[in-house]
DNA sequence: ACCAACCGTTAACCTTGCATTAACCCCTGA
DNA sequence: TCAGGGGTTAATGCAAGGTTAACGGTTGGT
């Protein structure tokens, strides 16, 4: 699941851009001015930032400065009013990584949205869940700062989940994606369910891994049932 | 099972594309440029295209703007070399889904395949009626902000209700629905009912659930006889 | 070549959630 | 007044899922 910060005082445009990124799967946090943004931004992960040029207070250009100066890499998407298009090549030297030009597609906005968080560092792909966080170059699993080891089949479930995430995936399709055709007689996806329930939940407050009976597994850090 | 096309000239990848797809139960056929690939495209039905971006005689992205000002909404997936990355955002605005750069994981194109096929074919994800809303990927049971379980039965019976809604669904209609032909002995589905009514309008002001004797159930938010 | 660690599969057992019953209730219309 | 459609509730039994331990194969290191 992709999360993002939209940094934007228009909150007409800003409930729009929100709702449409909910129906897209994508998590989205809301700052109407350039501090609020920041603030948020020091607090929580966010894989792209969405940044309008024309803040009230501290404008995106300089919301957009501030943190490279303070070293942070994540991907910044411009979004700018069409009569400000002399300012774009201002907003790429500050380290902008694309733009959109207003008014947008909101499907096209969603491509962008999800190239930049794959393009995130280089090559370096992430698959996250609340503190969860799956390094697929590094083959690192993570969660709140310790590393966790998981067996190449629990690899293999974790990855899958994470990708539908925060979807539902029935037992049998995770059978088919590991086994393919030929599944094991007995039901040995239940033990591995297990050990990656207890690696992963194991000793942490929240649980990440849901199952639903009758239906199948999911992975979300919200809510509960 | 998902069918897919694949337009690429580099044979020896094409080829090998093929056969991984073969063993993920992915059917796909193959052209060579982008004239036969158009062809195809008109005679058979395929849930995804694969589309290479630099194609002899039809270049990718002319085929992309091609099948989309005919009005074809097929997802389609970008392949582009590494070199080519400035080429991403023609691609995009021509009316790419997703893209992947060569060289690529199969196992990630297999699993973006499947993403956009059911993009395309689970449109109909959110399933609303007054407050109450229905997540069907997540699962996800919601009235006015609270969270709301039900059983598998519970969950096929207001699916139904849901995608009929306004209209009157017949008790006899609901049992084929859940059942099939072997309908249980005592009428269990009024118990079914029950603890829907329960869970869904129970702690609320207005109900939703209504019966209608004689007739059978029905599912909406203005209130009448 | 041997041993140890790891991993996937079984299988047995336990726990829990769920569907089905069945019994009883109320209301309405014949 | 009775019959039937529908509502309510609690008990039962089963199946899905959770837990654990043991076995066998493979890998990698010594």
């Amino acid at each position: 699941m992709i999360s993002v910060l939209l940094i934007e005082d228009d909150l007409d445009l800003a409930q729009t851009v929100m709702d449409y990124l909910q129906l897209e799967n994508i998590s989205c946090d809301h700052a109407s001015n350039g501090a609020a943004g920041l603030n948020l931004l020091q607090k929580n992960y966010y894989d792209v930032l969405l940044l309008d040029l024309n803040l009230p207070r501290i404008d995106g250009l300089t919301v957009c400065e501030r943190l490279r100066s303070e070293g942070s890499d994540i991907p910044i998407l411009m979004l700018t009013a069409r009569d400000q298009l002399t300012d774009k090549q201002a907003g790429f030297t500050a380290g902008t990584d694309d733009y959109l030009v207003k008014p947008f597609e909101l499907k096209e906005l969603v491509m962008r949205i999800q190239a930049l968080s794959r393009r995130r560092s280089g090559q370096t792909q992430l698959l996250r869940c609340g503190d969860l966080q799956m390094n697929l170059q590094k083959r690192q699993l993570s969660r709140a700062d310790t590393n966790l080891h998981l067996s190449p089949i629990g690899w293999r479930i974790l990855e899958l989940l994470l990708r539908e995430s925060p979807n539902v995936v029935s037992r049998q399709r995770l059978e088919i994606a590991i086994w393919g055709e030929e599944v094991p007689d007995s039901d040995s996806l239940k033990v591995h369910l297990h050990h990656l329930r207890k690696t992963i939940d194991g000793g942490f407050e929240t649980t990440l891994l849901h199952t639903y009976p009758g239906v199948g597994i999911a992975i979300s850090d919200n809510n509960e049932t």
